[in-house]
DNA sequence: TTGAAAGCGCTAACAT
DNA sequence: ATGTTAGCGCTTTCAA
């Protein structure tokens, strides 16, 4: 049915080896041959079966993919660039998405341990998955997950440090009394914002009040909820820490609705950029989620350990970047 | 290296062909031997290698899906959509950015057959590559392109038809100048727009005037700037209508930046829902662009395409619902 | 420089 | 019910 190299070899009259020869550029062959292929080639308009290949070279010159949701734009952003980097030496990318279901990410590994990718790319959404992760030989880089670390090639932003960072900016501008609001608390990336956010009070002798750190999901939802429920405490704070620019968006929202100053009566600061200040006269001070400077990274590391097995585990560590606005209000100190 | 079947059947003391029953689920295989087959399969840690069966099988249980930008959300949705409904009958997704680049557009399709996918999907953004794309064997589904529905299954919402029925619905509200702003003129999907507000116009003797009919780019800048455009003139339209969520955010901005009020001073619709109507009081009326629907549909169709690759081509044709808002005045007729 | 042939891991037709 | 074996399309060693 499908062209094979043997259609080309008996048309071209000559032997299979060559035409592999031809099709590869590798070995020399004669002109006059490698013509008569060529011209062979195009008239049965033959195309390299590349399954075949695969299982006679073992490897499939594709990357497996494996992200929560290959909807979410954090993800969307990382996937490009990776498919960006290597597309250049010929690789392709096979996606799926996790819906955060520990079994459905198992699966999906297996998957691609069964449809011998060459490399894995995964942001597990629990850590349930490390061992498992630890037990497959198929080279793998776990991307903002700070958890992995130990197990496999990792590249994140320093979350901790981010965090670490916004507080003491904000201490700096003179607040005493601020919140943070962000995703699941399982989630080992915003287990680091936690740490981060009481390193930086215990560093800076300021108290630190348990009821001012919400954790739930990274929707605009859950801000909308959780500034409502920060901003009408007896002692509100003076500054929230949104962990995501969904959840900033839910705080501009509810202080529309409840009427609140930004930053006049409580500032704001996000991680990543919400990207509305056009809209809304309001540039919302955020620290940067370097998402395609991830993205480029794991498709370089995954392909560096494809050529690599053996070699140590490599790990990339990211600082982010304040890049101020004007929701933070400075007080005189 | 990796244990294959062989390996198990030795371990099992059976042959490779019992091994691959009990893999497989098919013929009948003696209790005591499906035992110590799956008892081998476990202790060597067996994965069927599904390159070696999709060479046999001449199936490859994968899509190919080629996109000019995995990280739009338009076709992100999308993807998830085709992804869900595939991963249940085991196929998985291959995901490749065109960038729009022709060139690249057909590499990628080259690639998709070489890989031996079972069926690809595609959203060519020129009408360049049908030709290109009626030379292929493989199962294909077009995505939002009218323009292949000649050559392969197609699904897609009806421009035209949405594009009438808004510049209808601003008639009906009273007003007679309405202007468009679009994406590139030569994308069919745009040109699908302009054919149905012409055809609005003219079956409602109502006059164009082509200075209101804008192509560009769907960003926001050149909403921006197509708004001021519009805006300046000397008898500039009473609604301009928006082919795309971000081509209406850079109307909203723009307005703002020139202090004009919507919808008092111009009405505004949009494609697709802008979504910020909780953070700046304004719900922008739009008509519905079945992102989920068309995955969904997409996904079934190459599903059935692969099914039955010889029935006629199939044609999906959704039509967009108008979403009513409150950025549309209404004139006393 | 070229060709013959083995073998990648699997499925399935055929034989037992 | 089970096993033997050919063959899917390719690469590559080895021999000529």
């Amino acid at each position: 049915m499908n062209v094979t190299i043997k259609d080309v070899a008996k048309h071209a009259n000559v032997s299979v080896a060559t035409v592999s020869r031809v099709i590869n550029g590798l070995g020399s062959v004669d002109e006059g041959l490698r013509n008569r292929v060529e011209k062979a080639i195009q008239e049965l308009g033959f195309m390299p079966n590349h399954v075949a290949r695969s299982l006679k070279m073992s490897a499939t010159n594709t990357i497996g993919v494996a992200v929560s949701d290959i909807s979410n734009p954090f993800f969307t952003t990382i996937a490009k660039e990776i498919e960006n980097v290597i597309r250049k030496k010929s690789y392709s990318m096979l996606m799926v998405s996790t819906d955060s279901d520990i079994q459905k990410e198992k699966e999906n590994i297996s998957l691609f341990e069964s449809k011998r990718v060459d490399g894995i790319i995964v942001s597990p959404d629990s850590d349930e998955i490390a061992e498992f992760l630890r037990s497959i030989k198929t080279p793998t880089v776990a991307i903002d997950r700070k958890t992995l670390k130990n197990i496999c090639d990792s590249v994140y932003v320093d979350k901790e440090k981010s965090m670490y960072d916004i507080a003491c900016y904000l201490f700096n501008k003179g607040h005493r009394n601020i919140g943070m609001v962000t995703g699941p608390k399982d989630l080992s990336t915003n287990y680091d914002r936690f740490n981060g956010f009481i390193k930086a009070h215990y560093d800076n002798g300021i108290p630190l009040d348990n009821e001012n750190i919400l954790f739930g999901k990274f929707d605009t939802k859950f801000g909308k909820d959780a500034f409502a429920q920060l901003f009408s405490k007896e002692n509100h704070p003076t500054a929230i820490v949104a962990g995501s620019a969904l959840i900033a968006t839910g705080f501009l929202i509810q202080a529309k609705n409840m009427n609140v100053k930004i930053p006049e009566e409580v500032s704001v600061v996000s991680f990543g950029s919400v990207g509305l200040e056009e809209l809304i006269d309001l540039k919302i001070t955020y620290i940067t989620e370097l998402r395609s400077e991830i993205g480029q990274i794991a498709g370089d590391m995954i392909l560096e350990r494809i050529k690599h097995p053996d070699k140590p585990i490599d790990l990339r560590i990211l600082q982010g970047t304040i890049i101020e606005g004007n929701s933070v209000k400075s007080f005189q100190i």
